[in-house]
DNA sequence: GATATTGTAGATACAATAAGTCTGTAATTG
DNA sequence: CAATTACAGACTTATTGTATCTACAATATC
């Protein structure tokens, strides 16, 4: 198991959002070119992080994506979820009784990470790196 | 991103090994049968747990599967590794200065996560259900 | 030692997911 | 209106996960 690369995308391309400015939006030519990334990809990544109503995306000449929630706001976890799901990264699908405890050690580890995660913004990063 | 169904048999085999008489080999016909998954197939997950030195097979008739460490040393972490492999879950293959920051975050929260793996042996739920 | 029993290795098949492309459409600016 | 930009959906390709099958090697028991 691994995190997909479109989080590695996702993740970069947030770096770049929360660095630029909130209101002249960013195309994802550029956003694409930096990464190596073809544009139309990438945008079909961004688009989740659309409905996930972290950024926001501008059509038209001059458009692009710009943030729409408060730099402050966006942890890491929250874009991970918008790309990977939800979902439990265990599921046992056998019949025990009642509960696997297996699962249950497997959950409590998924939520050390996860609690990691939640508390690291992008932010934190933000000041000493304003590319890529 | 999702833990393998291979891990699974693995951490269910391990905990039944775990809980049978350390001397007496458990059959892959028996282990497997229990699991609702084909004998070959699980063979072919412990043998992986055999290199990794932490169960060990016996051919030939009454042969099978018995553990070859101690109980109290063998954590969901060293399972997980053997299953799944030791490389990070988090990589990202972009040329930036030196390192990525964004990768040392993911690194971090990975390491959350098996540090609870670590410190979870599989005797901490043994006592409490012998079957499957 | 022959035979039945059991694990092992390798080839192969199939399915699901990841990763990416292409094309046409809709929205916006100038 | 024309140029620019994001969006949606169908599609392709590569990779990985999930097995199965078969021949082989090791061991126990008669």
């Amino acid at each position: 198991m691994k995190f997909t690369k479109a989080t590695n995308y996702a993740l970069h391309t947030m770096l770049m959002l929360v660095a630029a400015s909130p209101v002249k939006p960013i195309g994802v030519q550029q956003l694409a070119e930096t990464q190596g990334v073809s544009p139309t990809y990438l945008s079909k990544i961004l688009t989740r992080l659309v409905k996930a109503g972290m950024i926001e995306s501008v059509s038209g000449a001059n458009g692009g994506y710009r943030l729409f929630r408060n730099k402050e706001d966006i942890t890491f976890l929250d874009i991970i979820h918008a790309i990977e799901g939800t979902t439990s990264l265990f599921e046992c699908n056998f019949v025990h009784g009642d509960e696997c405890s297996i699962q249950a050690v497997m959950k409590e580890a998924e939520e050390k990470m996860e609690l990691h995660l939640r508390n690291t913004k992008l932010m934190d990063l933000a000041p000493m790196q304003t590319k890529v």
